[in-house]
DNA sequence: GGTGTCTCCGTTTTT
DNA sequence: CGGAGACACC
């Protein structure tokens, strides 16, 4: 396997051997003739288990793809018996699609001819929606108390909960802060504050929360995950295949899950890269590779071939890989790798702002430019300059359902009134100060232990039976405003009014859409609907605020895995910040900033900023930058600033004297985000002016933001 | 309630 | 290294 030539005119003998499968499937075989032959063997490798190293860029979505139409189409597995995991809805949603395009014969009907049924899938998807979909459909839940309709608990839910236990139960609890941490501690053995000297009630509360939380019929993240692994263990559900895409982000907990789904007859097949490992601070470990290999005495194999990057590009990405990893490339040299110096975050985001204009003016989309940074705090330099730029750009992350908070109250109110036992939803739908009855909170607590009344309290415990007798989802997409008088819990004096009526609306039509297509009971199918948002999280609300727009994307370095773009910068590549001051020494950032280059594929750009804005980063270059083979740099030092401001000011006095000159008045500027301010230096290139509360700051003068004034 | 001392932590974030 | 939080002591 090792041995596999990488030399495309052996694709011939290659091709010869796969011969049988286009008499077996010409359709498959289309698809798969146009692989490289380290992808036809991982595509149809049958060992009973199977380690794919998937190096950077080099296909290995297509590689998954195909292993599940091989499966489907010349195995003859049904698509039911397959389990593929990943870690992101977006790319199990692309595994789906891409799947769904070929006929695949179904397990009901195995003649059939039409495309694949979607709902033969139910266990392609993330780890979290996968084992939601068995404690809701296939695991006797309720040995562990809860129901068949349990819902997922989202983080705010979550805080509410413990909240209300520790009011409750009147415990003392310490760090409350960092209370969820201390829990996720707790629950992966090791402590947060072990040694305290004085420990606290922390033990009874874990208890208590998992106790309220059957009670109210709500499971977190991690609950989703532990039911199932739990249950697993005397409830056998075998699949003839699981297959596991981004393994290297798997963790503990989910590979206990998977220990439990493996029956004597199933094959699992992982796929990862052990130098994409950046999340072990969140779980995954950076032995899971070796545990594998050994737990299921898998055979391994590799994908070499980069098909996304310039030679140039994968000669620096090389630099960063530990021991003896290969990483082929296929293309040209392109554009030497450019690494800039800038005086500050504020000027290299003006510098860019250019340059991206630029870029767009020759052909260039917004979408295939990303500026990557280590932290998110980096983001809102670029975000205000690129406002007033005017390009569009799109901070990932940032946006989630609680940025509308109309949009986020109604979506409690549908969450209160599919789950009635779920007091924390019923408690803020009625007492939060904008939206809804605005009920004072000990009143709110009185509606909801059912001693008082009101109007919209009432809609929420009638809404079951509203359902059960409407039926359709064309009815809850035409009605369900005016049923829960919407109009007038909405604030329509408010200047946000209208906005928030659109988007209350789009959701009602997302949920009827899901409903629809999933051809689902009213009620169940708006439950499920209202599930889905929480696991998609961000992804349902990003979808209705960009529909696919043209944008730059800001995102940090952790937020890129997985993408491409022909154009990437890499911003504030300093000393402290990549890596991370007192890190040089981890490994896990030395892959992040991997990572961050192999995202490009055209065009790498890294910069690092001599009077840093960020407080722990120091002004010199990341050491990283140095271990870049210096042959395919192109290093542009932009002229850079006195570093002390007392040097730039006895500077400017011998300036003044040498001129002779009195000292003249300073002249006023504006500036956008500083404010007033004066210049104190100029000379052919750049301009300086010190700002009240900002310091002094230096400009360069092709495209200066300052306004003066006198 | 004010003050001094000690300890922990910093950053990344999907589901 | 600096801030936040907990705690002891007065």
């Amino acid at each position: 396997m090792k041995e596999m030539p990488v030399h495309l005119e052996n694709l011939a003998v290659g091709n010869l051997k796969y011969k049988y499968i286009e008499d077996i499937c010409k359709e498959f075989y289309d698809s798969f003739i146009k692989l490289n032959d380290y992808q036809k063997a991982a595509v149809t490798n049958e060992d009973k288990a199977f380690l794919l190293n998937a190096s950077v860029g080099s296909g290995k979505t297509t590689v998954l793809v195909n292993k599940v139409l091989y499966l489907g189409m010349v195995k003859k597995v049904p698509l039911s018996k397959m389990f593929v995991l990943t870690f992101t809805n977006k790319a199990a949603d692309e595994i789906k699609q891409r799947v769904l395009r070929f006929a695949i014969p179904s397990d009901k009907n195995p003649s059939d001819k039409n495309p694949s049924d979607k709902s033969e899938m139910a266990a392609f998807g993330t780890f979290h929606s996968v084992a939601r979909y068995l404690l809701s459909n296939v695991l006797p839940v309720e040995d562990l108390g809860y129901t068949k309709d349990f819902s997922i608990l989202d983080e705010d839910g979550a805080r509410e909960i413990s909240d209300y236990i520790i009011d409750k139960n009147g415990l003392n609890i310490k760090y409350r802060k960092k209370l969820e941490k201390r829990i996720y501690g707790l629950k992966h053995g090791r402590e947060l504050y072990g040694n305290m000297k004085y420990s606290d009630d922390i033990d009874n509360f874990a208890y208590l929360l998992q106790v309220e939380k059957v009670k109210r019929n709500v499971m977190d993240f991690d609950d989703l995950i532990e039911c199932c692994k739990i249950l697993l263990r005397n409830n056998a559900v075998h699949p003839e295949w699981i297959i596991i895409d981004e393994f290297q982000d798997t963790d503990s907990l989910q590979l206990e899950m998977i220990d439990n789904l493996v029956g004597d007859n199933t094959h699992i097949f992982a796929v990862g890269d052990p130098n994409q490992i950046i999340y072990s601070w969140r779980g995954s470990r950076e032995d899971i590779f070796e545990i594998f290999k050994e737990r299921y005495d898998a055979k391994e194999a590799t994908l070499p071939i980069n098909y996304r990057s310039t030679a140039t590009i994968l000669g620096a990405a090389r630099a960063f890989l530990s021991g003896q990893s290969h990483l082929v490339g296929i293309r040209g040299m392109g554009h030497a790798i450019v690494i800039k110096k800038h005086y500050n975050s504020f000027n290299e985001a003006l510098y860019l702002a250019e340059k991206i204009k630029k870029l767009k003016k020759e052909g260039t989309p917004y979408n295939e430019i990303a500026i990557l940074y280590r932290k998110q705090s980096h983001s809102s330099v670029f975000e205000d300059v690129f406002t007033r730029e005017k390009i569009p750009y799109e901070v990932s992350v940032k946006k989630d359902l609680k940025d509308i908070p109309a949009l986020y109250w109604f979506f409690r109110l549908i969450r209160a009134s599919i789950n009635n036992n779920d007091t924390s939803n019923i408690l803020h739908v009625l007492s939060d100060d904008k939206y809804g009855p605005c009920l004072k909170y000990p009143v709110a607590r009185q509606v909801a232990e059912g001693k008082a009344r009101d109007g919209l309290a009432d809609k929420i415990y009638g809404f079951r039976k509203w359902c059960e007798c409407k039926k359709s989802a064309d009815d809850f997409e035409n009605e369900i405003y005016d049923y829960f008088d919407l109009d007038n819990y909405l604030l329509p004096t408010s200047i946000s009014y209208s906005k928030d009526r659109d988007f209350i609306l789009k959701y009602i039509k997302e949920i009827s859409d899901y409903i629809k297509a999933n051809k689902m009971d009213l009620f169940d199918g708006i439950k499920n609907a209202v599930d889905y948002t929480v696991l998609y999280g961000k992804q349902v609300i990003n979808q209705m605020i960009y529909k696919d727009s043209d944008s730059v994307k800001l995102m940090t370095l952790h937020a890129s895995k997985g993408l491409e773009f022909k154009y990437v910068f890499i911003s504030g590549a300093n000393m402290g910040i990549i890596p991370l001051s007192g890190r040089y020494d981890d490994e896990e950032e030395k892959r992040l900033f991997f990572v961050g280059i192999t995202r490009a594929k055209d065009y790498l750009e890294i910069s690092y900023h001599s009077n840093p804005d960020d407080g722990s980063a120091l002004a010199n270059p990341s050491p990283y930058l140095s271990m870049i083979p210096d042959d395919i740099i192109e290093s542009e030092e932009l002229k850079s600033r006195a570093m002390k401001l007392s040097d730039l000011k006895r500077e400017i006095r011998d300036n003044m004297a040498k001129k002779g000159g009195k000292v003249q008045e300073k002249k006023k500027v504006i500036h956008p985000k500083y404010g007033e301010g004066y210049i104190v230096s100029e000379d052919k290139d750049t301009i300086s002016a010190e700002f009240e509360g900002y310091g002094e700051k230096s400009f360069s003068k092709l495209f200066c933001p300052l306004k003066f004034i006198n």
